[in-house]
DNA sequence: CGCAATCCGTACAGTTGTGTATGTTTGAAA
DNA sequence: TTTCAAACATACACAACTGTACGGATTGCG
């Protein structure tokens, strides 16, 4: 029976340290410097290894892909489970995620490189769709459970989101991403999103006014 | 005297003509994908024209940049010229700006597409870092021609603003960019980003509440 | 030990894109 | 018409990157 899992005896690479050296040139190069001799260096091999473990760079490219949106869907997967909590402090969690450590920010970034790759790799912007898609779904339920109508929850997912994916966007700009500034923006985007501004089909009918 | 301007007489391209190839190329492929061979197949010229206008790929790369530029400058500062109007006005000009026509829509394609480049470009980032903060400072006049307080305005201004920049990064999801979806979302963003929510430092001393 | 599988290095061919040198066409002024 | 420079075409040298063939090292195991 072949051992195809690594023994870890010496520094030999696996296919991960590929996918995670690909992802990280992803991120601050753009995916037409994903270059197979580039990665090779950067981790202290030849090319050769890279053709024993992918049989192109074709191949690599999907898997990072992949290795993505398993992510993804899982971090999804996690807040879906713990959905059962005060909607309040889901949408707090929600609102604060982008600033909770260097994790995050990282995964924004992730996604932004994978955002302009799905520019023109169909399955990319797959992906991308289906995660998009999946994260509007919980934040319509999200405002849903804070007493919204559906429509009207679906239509704050989708500002609420905006805001989110602009935000790693702008987060490069240095005047604006002081610990300080960061805190009362995520308090005044809790207060502008929970708001009701008085439309006609913004409350549920089987809900009155939730006071605090 | 040597007339430097192109005569028209005949089909001959100007240093324009592949400026407008090239963002075109950079707007749905990215800027690695911005060749001078490409450009030539796309122009029906081959390369020996390129290098007559320009002295290599890299000129051409930086004024693709500079006609970014002075294009978004140039829109602002339009905007500016008419903000005597009523700033509630100007909110639903800026809020519906995305939803006018194609021309807008493009535009956002192509700011994407060169902060994409900004990711390992200085001088991307730069030019992109000063359109944002224009336009922040210019957003945030609005808000505080509304009544809110500076540092108020500002922070609506971020949001806003992240939530328009992250709308053009899902614009390509087909569900939420029927016209009717949009329109309703316009009132939304006007209605959430207008409310008071009763922060301390929300309103000006000088100011009470506006009335509808 | 011996041997086979895993893993990696090296060498070569093929492709693609850049930049330059030099030829060729075109239009308008002298 | 001649002439000259702008505008473009063609050809070549060069560098970067890919994929493949093969050879060498290392490890587990009979």
């Amino acid at each position: 029976m072949p051992k195809t899992r690594a023994t870890a005896t010496r520094s030999t690479c696996t296919p991960d340290t590929w996918i995670e050296a690909a992802t990280e040139v992803l991120v601050d190069q753009g995916i037409d410097r994903v270059r197979v001799d580039v990665l090779a260096q950067e981790l202290g091999m030849t090319r050769g290894s890279f053709y024993w473990h992918f049989k192109d760079r074709d191949e690599l490219l999907r898997r990072v892909l992949q290795a993505w949106r398993t992510r993804a869907t899982e971090a999804l997967t996690a807040r879906l489970e713990r959905a059962h909590t005060d909607p309040r402090e889901q949408l707090q969690d929600l609102v604060s995620l982008p600033w909770r450590g260097r994790a995050a920010l990282r995964a924004g970034r992730i996604e932004l490189a994978i955002r302009a790759w799905a520019r023109r790799d169909d399955m990319a912007a797959q992906i991308v769709r289906e995660a998009d898609e999946s994260r509007l779904g919980y934040i319509a339920q999200v405002f849903s459970a804070l007493g919204f109508a559906v429509m009207d929850a679906r239509r704050r997912a989708y500002i609420l989101y905006s805001a989110m994916l602009g935000d790693s966007l702008l987060s490069e700009l240095p005047a604006h991403a002081s610990q300080a500034q960061r805190q009362a923006r995520l308090a005044l985007v809790e207060g502008l999103f929970t708001a009701a501004i008085g439309c006609a089909d913004e409350r549920r009918p089987e809900h009155a006014h939730a006071g605090d």
